[in-house]
DNA sequence: CGATAAACGAGACGGTACGTCTTGTCTTACG
DNA sequence: CGTAAGACAAGACGTACCGTCTCGTTTATCG
């Protein structure tokens, strides 16, 4: 009689509780926030058993990691704008990220999101790979772009050079210790370009 | 019947249960993390019934907020060396502070703390007034030397120079998206310098 | 050092605290019932400390037993009707007993009283020297006029007979067994007087 | 979001636990007392989580009241001695009444099942279905075979009768206004057959 | 009259228990 | 066998009171 707890079969998984599990986790996050988030009202909220959640997902983290994962499935496609003024691309793209952290919208989920990967290292190594990883390497595309065209550096880091250009903007955000404005935007990318520059 | 709560009368506070409580935190912090901390645990490890918590204070992460502000009490009159070397003194401060990240003793409740700022703008607004404020002070005094010595811009906007120094390293460790090296240390402190020449 | 607690000196008492308190109890006995009532809701109504209380009384019901006692403390010189009747003179008295029971602005403080006599030995001491005592002496004076005028068995026990009289209407309150109505006074003081005829 | 509370399925109640609880109280009554018996306790006690029984009672004094209840379940087919002399069979009943309240192992249950009925009218209610109701039938079942045989009025009053014969011992008991002996039990049945006499 | 000692109001304290909420597991019935 | 439903053991939540223990502040004798 072994007390190994046998692994559920993911081909008889219902795709249709899992989405429902999914956007009701979403939908609760925006209203009563990350903190008074409840698996119990995610259960219910899905019309759903809590041991549907249970055998498919390790923590309550792992689904609110998921219903995110879940938003930005179709999104792999993606570059950055390349108009061969490696200043403008970047001042429009960092401008448009401070606005995304200012959007009282996003601020739940994101924070919820941040929480999670900073408690749990599984969950910010599942990151890493499926979110952070993909949006970085199009981010560095263009860097490198801008190094074909002598704008930066031809031996940049350019891990350190993403780090320099958006550790700023988030800590600001998540420490709330100063204004996410345009033109921090703009005073972040004219600084980090001079470090870079060939 | 007024529902407006008494106010206690902060004179009759009682010294000897205000430690033990801080005192608790930070040990139960240690033992089972942040996540698993309570407040029944604090009161039964501090021999004191948890009114006297909640009397006190507004909820557990004020608690643990306060009980790393009594730590770092005395270590108001702090300053960074000067050795006249702007790149010498980062280097080694910056470098001090990767390896404080990098200890496993401080881990654990570091990360609590900053969880807590992260969920919380009142912990925020005094993390920033009670701690981060008096450093911050610091570190740009020893910058303000660097720009008398020539070897910093003088216009340079100090508060954005910290930032630059200090958020890629504390986006690594928070999110644990790569080492936290010497080197790392270095190359940040040269890019920063960089930027920031006259 | 000795602990033993120093005995209050009763020379000292507030008489203005004392009633306070007897008063704020009974009237929180009305409003909120005898379960919900706290020694801390009547000291705060009475505007008094709590260890004014816990000075002089050993209980909450000792308290509200103070509470009843104050309030029947000129009622000494009670005297039953002795029109010559016994059977009309009980009658009219059990009529008014019942009467008493049913309503409802005693019921409350009545059946507190009785719950608590109920649950302490020492209130319920109290209760037959200070209150029932004085009081079933005065029937039982009645009973002894009814048998010098040949109404009544010379040998009755006179104590029996109250209870025979009075328990079936206490017991159907406390239960609430069945409805207290003049008929079934009438119908108990019938039987009773049928048990002690001569 | 739905204030009307679920209503759990009876047909889902785990029996064992039911047992478990019921056996608790009656364990605790005894061994602290009614007056310090928490619901707490008797969680601990029965194995139990607190939920499980304020999901299935109303209030502490409804538990209290059904491990009583669970007790004398099999007890219905009750039926009082009956030898045809109606005197002899009511003292041996009443004295044996008498004995059980002088019993003190069932002294502390069977008051706090008392306070509890005394301050609850749903309890009562139940009381008298449940409980009072079927054992004063068997009652006033001998009592209509002493109406058959004329020693009793035909026309008596048998729920008067019965409280004219057992009120006075619940009086003396709860109130410990007397003695509770063979010789009063004996003394409260003469009265009360002299008083229901054809 | 002024000292001094007790009772006083206030309320913080260590605790216990409350009744509610959530967690993660287990059970039942259905598809 | 996965599922919706939901009971269950466990235990933390934040609140209400308990009875004890200081705090100053009256108050009321006594030196």
């Amino acid at each position: 009689m072994p007390s190994v707890p046998r692994k559920p079969d993911p081909t008889r998984r219902s795709e249709r509780s899992r989405q429902a599990i999914l956007e009701a986790t979403r939908e609760l996050i925006s209203e009563v926030g990350y903190a008074k988030l409840s698996v119990e009202a995610i259960a219910a909220r899905a019309g759903v058993g809590k041991q549907t959640i249970y055998r498919w997902w390790r923590s309550k983290g792992a689904v609110v990691f998921d219903s995110f994962l879940a938003l930005s499935e179709g999104v792999d496609g993606m570059a950055l704008p390349d108009t061969g003024d490696i200043e403008a691309d970047l001042k429009a793209v960092i401008r448009a990220t401070v606005a995304e952290f200012a959007d009282p919208t996003f601020e739940a989920p994101i924070r919820a999101l941040n929480l999670e990967i900073a408690s749990d290292p599984d969950l910010a190594a599942q990151y890493r790979e499926k979110l952070a990883g993909p949006v970085d390497e199009a981010k560095k595309e263009r860097l490198r772009s801008a190094q074909r065209a002598g704008q930066i550096a031809a031996d940049a880091d350019l891990d350190l050079a993403l780090e320099l250009l958006y550790a700023p903007l988030y800590q600001r955000w998540l420490l709330r210790s100063g204004p996410l404005t345009p033109e921090y935007a703009d005073a972040v990318v004219d600084h980090v370009l001079r470090a870079l520059r060939p």
